[in-house]
Order: structure tokens, then C-alpha cells, then sequence
DNA sequence: TGTACATCAGTGAACGCGCGTTCACTGATGTAC
DNA sequence: TGTACATCAGTGAACGCGCGTTCACTGATGTAC
């Protein structure tokens, strides 16, 4: 298990030194969480994260540049976790080869949806990280690597296709997935295992098909 | 070509009884698609919404209970113009069968994504309604809705398929519709018209395999 | 093992600023006779 | 056709509030001898 380039973004304060300021770092990026789904990219505010966490507001500016690196750090935190998830993905069923990748699509999508779920406010995140001109990259940026790791892996399997075929749908693929993973919280009228199921129906079809 | 009912949202404020208020609210919605685009939703503003618009705050009140009012305003009418193209497109295509729409989704896709470009700062306002809670039910009844309408084209061309099932497939390809609308703005390694091209290919497929 | 000292973690109090919104009003437009 | 009046559209000025951030400081922890 690698873990993603993502997480060694430029810190924009140095990384705590001792324990105690490691778990006030990250008690910070969970109540920020919290608050996403709370109250929204909209209402969310320093004084308030910090109110939630038990501290004044020049603690978190110890860890935190700025209000959008306390965001972007929350959002790298989460995709951080769901490349943990892909890359135990891709290092049990790569090796096997394409049918057994195309045959547990959907586990990757259960495992993923799993990590969206642990943590408070995910959804939220990653919806913040879209809708921020200032975070945008962040959510890009990951998107771009999922792809260029399952590009990696797929590329001896579907040795028809060219690169950059297979990079575009893959990047599509990707896209769809993480889409679906919003799906899962949001349409009410479907249930979540047959969402997932139908869309890792619809993700084997985008791989399979020469044409 | 029908309206949609998402039109007809109850007004937080009477409608403008004269031409000029009218174009003064079309203005204030113009002006506010800009800032979106430019600043994004953490800091665009009433105030600089009427700043930029050539008018006192009070004038934007007489048009909208809130700031929120303001962002479903704009969101409402961007989606009420795709549901437009939507519209003309079923009803050019959908008397015709299964062959000739499956055929012709790539022009969906194209027009749809027409109306996003022309709309200055449209592709943040999705985002927007995406990741502020108090706008969120605007994309989703939006969804589906124009799901709704999809299904109840294709039910007669598709019988084979429960309606659950139906559904389920048509609602998950509008999702994935819209992501690919949004991702022709946002990942400039691929091609405009090669993600169409390839979003029309998945779509197909996504339709026409009986399981 | 004890202690002096360096470094790290967190506080108290406040700052200037722009936010969303409203009040009481004036100017523009439409209409009845 | 002209004018009095009703309604609609927009203004000037301000409000209380909470925002993001910082300064100078104290308390907690680790380490060298």
C-alpha cells in the first residue's frame, strides 16, 4: 500500500512535533468535518471550528495558514483515505487479470462509498472542493492520479486500446464513480446496493467494450 | 416544448409588474452568475452582486427575500434553459425509437453543454446548488425531473425493462450526464468533443444491455 | 534522579472590515377621467 | 390631450454582527548534564 502524492502537500505550517499537537491537527480537521455537513461551505468560519473544538482561534492558525488550507487539508486527508482503499484494490485483483478486475468494480465502489461514510461531513468535503475556486485542484488533482494508477494497471490487460483511449475512459470512469459515491447520499429514491450495482454494470461495460 | 415545473418555484417576492423590474432581475441573476464565476460562492456577496449590477442593496430585496433566493433564482433558470433543449430534443427524436435516440444522445450532451458555456459563471452555479445544503434540493428535483420525463419517453421503446429498473438506469446515466457536462469545463487534458463522443458511447451502452 | 533551559502548544483580548439586511424615503411609470 | 393619482422601482444611510486574523503572552513538554 503506497500512500498517494497528495499527502505530502507543502505544508502550510510545519507539521506538529509532538503528539499532543498531532491530535489537536486532526481534532480540528474532524470538527471541521463536522461543520461541513452542519452548516455548509457557506457558514462555516474559523471561530466556529474552533469553538467546536475546544480551542481560541490562534491555535488552529499554529496549524493552518489560512481558512482554505484547513479545507484543502481536510479534503487531501479524505482522498488520502480512499487511495489507501484503491491501492489494496489494485494490489489484489491487477494480477489476476481483466476478469477479475471487471468482476469487483464493485467492491472498489463499496469500499470507497465506506470511507465517504466514516468520516463526518465527507460528502460535504468533497462537494466544498468542487464548489471553491481556491480547492478546485485539489479534487483534480486526485482525480488525475486514481486515473493514472488504474491506467497503470490496465494498460497490459486491454493491450487493444491505445493509451490514450484508455487514459480518457478511465478518467471518465473515475469521474462517474466518484459521482456515483455522491449519488449514494443524496437519491433517496434508490437504494444504495443497487446503485452500486447497476454502476459497476455500467463501469465493466466502459471497459469491455473495444468500440 | 414544455416548461418545467421547477419554473413556477413560489416567488420569494412578487414578479416584477413592469419591463424595467423585470430587466433589472434578469440583470441582478447575470451579474450574480459572473461573481459566482469569479469569486466563487465563499465570497461573493449581496452587496457586490448590487455593486457590480449599478444598484443599492435595498433594489435587490424588492426582488429576492435572501441571498439564498438570489442563488435558487439563478440556478432555477440555468436549469429551466437545459430543460428547454431537453424538451426539443425528445421531441425530435423520442417519436422515432429506440435507435434513433440512442443514435443521437451525443447531440443531447452537445446542446446541453451549449447552454452551460453560454451562461457566464453556470458551471459554478451547479457546483454551488451542489455544495450549499439550502440550495441542494434544486439540483436533485431538477434531476429528476428531466429524469421523469426520460423515462416516461423511453418506457414504450424499452419494455423489456422494469420500471424500477428503467428508472433506476435512466436516473444514474442523468448523473452521469451532468458530471460530464462539468467535467468538459474542468479536466483540460481531454478533448471536448472526444469526452462527448465517448459520454454518448457509455450512455449507449447503459440503455440497450438488457442486464 | 533532579533541575535548568529550550522548544512546542495554546490563550486572552482585540483589530478592522465587510457582511446581510432594513427603514424611511424619492423618482419613474402607468392609468382613469 | 392633460393632469391627478396610484403603484412600482430604486436610493441613502445605516444597523448589529461575526468574520478572518494577529499580537504579546503563559503553560506544557522534552532534553542535556
Amino acid at each position: 500500500m503506497t500512500r498517494s502524492t497528495t499527502s505530502t502537500a507543502r505544508p502550510s505550517r510545519a507539521a506538529p512535533k509532538q503528539e499532543r499537537g498531532v491530535q489537536t491537527r486532526e481534532r480540528l480537521l474532524d470538527v471541521a468535518g463536522e461543520l461541513l455537513g452542519e452548516v455548509g461551505i457557506e457558514r462555516i468560519s474559523t471561530n466556529m471550528i474552533c469553538a467546536r473544538a475546544g480551542l481560541t482561534p490562534p491555535a488552529l492558525y499554529r496549524y493552518f495558514k489560512d481558512k482554505y488550507a484547513v479545507l484543502e487539508a481536510l479534503g487531501l486527508r479524505l482522498m488520502d483515505r480512499q487511495n489507501v482503499v484503491l491501492s489494496a484494490w489494485l494490489d489484489r485483483y491487477a494480477p489476476k487479470g481483466l476478469t477479475a478486475v471487471a468482476d469487483h468494480i464493485e467492491d472498489l465502489l463499496r469500499a470507497t462509498a465506506k470511507v465517504t461514510a466514516a468520516e463526518p461531513g465527507a460528502i460535504w468535503t468533497l462537494r466544498a472542493l468542487r464548489a471553491v475556486p481556491q480547492l478546485a485542484h485539489v479534487r483534480i488533482e486526485s482525480h488525475r492520479m486514481v486515473t493514472d494508477r488504474l491506467v497503470k494497471a490496465y494498460a497490459p490487460l486491454v493491450p487493444e486500446l491505445s493509451k490514450k483511449v484508455l487514459w480518457r475512459r478511465v478518467r471518465m470512469s473515475v469521474e462517474f464513480g466518484f459521482a456515483v459515491d455522491e449519488m449514494l447520499n443524496e437519491e433517496s429514491r434508490l437504494k444504495r446496493e443497487d446503485v452500486i450495482k447497476e454502476a459497476a454494470r455500467m463501469l465493466r461495460w466502459s471497459l469491455r467494450d473495444p468500440e
